[in-house]
DNA sequence: CGTGTGTTTGATCGCTTTCAAGTTCAGTGG
DNA sequence: CCACTGAACTTGAAAGCGATCAAACACACG
């Protein structure tokens, strides 16, 4: 019989997110195994076609996942925050990269250990399903707004998206609300399918209409959350 | 003790789908309470919104997931084909719309014989969540696609998408092959996100150039797949 | 043989990209 | 304290690609 060890206890994986599945004796297992990294922002932790030992959890900051075409062309296909879990099970080789949007920090362990403790834990396996059903909804919705929105809409979908990442109770009615975007103008280009110039254009339009006020470039305040709502259309 | 139901026997999903993964018993249960059904294409399963109380599984044909937006604008989200697992766990209603693409056959069974089996089995579990992964994978190429490819490549590599489920040994090397397009243009270009005369127009493209040939608007023979491959922009 | 649906083709329009300057701002050194 | 530098961002003008509007075509079905 083991206790929780000490470093997971007050750990918001285990409060909240995959670790939480476990028994005294699992956790302990993977602690033994894991390592705590803190990373800047832009660190790459694994490429394209790259084999994967390693798999992690997010503690804090967010990391983003893109896929890139020979030519350069890049497109950001996910975007996990804390406390998810980051890696792919059952797949020797990365078909996405992974770089921090933000600095962040990790706690990482052998991918060996882990895919033998979801074979044996149904709530592990469970948590991940769960996990990995929510990251293809979120895909589907995103498809949706790659194939048929205006640049005018992306802009909209990708300033609610955020806000209600980053705003402790979401965009709830018409109140106003302030925060920081967590990505560069080419990140957020690279997420929307569309250049800096027009992600640009587009703020600038919100911004001129009064929807939205950009303190300096990075810090937005959301004005009108209604407006935001229609432009983003549905 | 019992043994494997006799609709079940040579059935495609118990060999190669998801029902492979229940034991007799299991299997037993889910059998007692399922139902065959022949789909004509076109139908509708389930819609956006919507609550769910069946779950299916594909045992022949094509099922599309549809997402809009409330002017009519349609993305098809994703494609599931034989013996794919057709339903959403742990979420009461679906988030997309469900539809044939072609002649389909489901057995469809209750929502909560389903989970309850899910709880119990790790098997089952695992592979549900294998194939979710697999889909994750899926859309993260196509969000590559909408966001990113030009037309002429979105087209390019549908043509390839649909030439490795229809043939038997998908596209190898430079051998030419020939197969029937399971969508209308119109599906297509729902696929794509681009216009059906935008699609249609790719096509004339690419046969104009002598990389295809279409006999009738569905029927399709790949004649240079080195050449479609280049156009798909890797 | 006509009707209707699905598809192709043509002409034009408009949005997003591209190319090119300008601006802002944080960091650095005089 | 202020000018310098470079990166990130904004703005402008022009070009291009895919959408839209419109018409012709093809094939299945009564």
């Amino acid at each position: 019989m083991s206790q929780i060890p000490a470093p997971c206890r007050a750990c918001d994986a285990r409060l909240h997110g995959i670790c939480g599945a476990l028994d005294a004796t699992q956790q302990t297992v993977l602690a033994r195994s894991s390592t705590r990294r803190s990373l800047s922002p832009g660190s790459a932790l694994i490429n394209e076609a790259q084999p994967v030992d390693r798999y992690a959890v997010i503690l804090s900051g967010a990391v983003k996942l893109t896929k890139s075409l020979s030519d350069g062309r890049e497109q950001i296909v996910g975007l996990q925050f804390s406390p998810d879990f980051l890696g792919r099970p059952f797949q020797e080789e990365s078909i996405v990269t992974a770089q921090t949007a933000t600095a962040v920090v990790l706690c990482s362990f052998p991918r060996k250990t882990f895919e033998s403790l979801i074979m044996q834990s149904l709530l592990l396996e469970n948590r991940l399903l769960r996990q990995t059903l929510s990251e293809l909804d979120a895909s589907r919705s995103w498809m949706l707004t790659l194939g048929r929105k205006t640049a005018q809409e992306k802009v909209a979908s990708y300033l609610l998206l955020i806000a209600e990442r980053c705003c402790v109770d979401g965009v709830q009615g018409s109140e106003p609300l302030s925060f920081d975007l967590p990505m560069s103008r080419l990140e957020i280009a690279d997420y929307l399918g569309l250049t800096i110039e027009t992600v640009s254009r587009q703020l600038s339009k919100l911004r001129a209409e009064g929807i939205i006020a950009l303190r300096q470039s990075r810090h937005l305040q959301l004005i009108d959350p209604v407006r935001l709502k229609v432009r983003s259309g549905t």
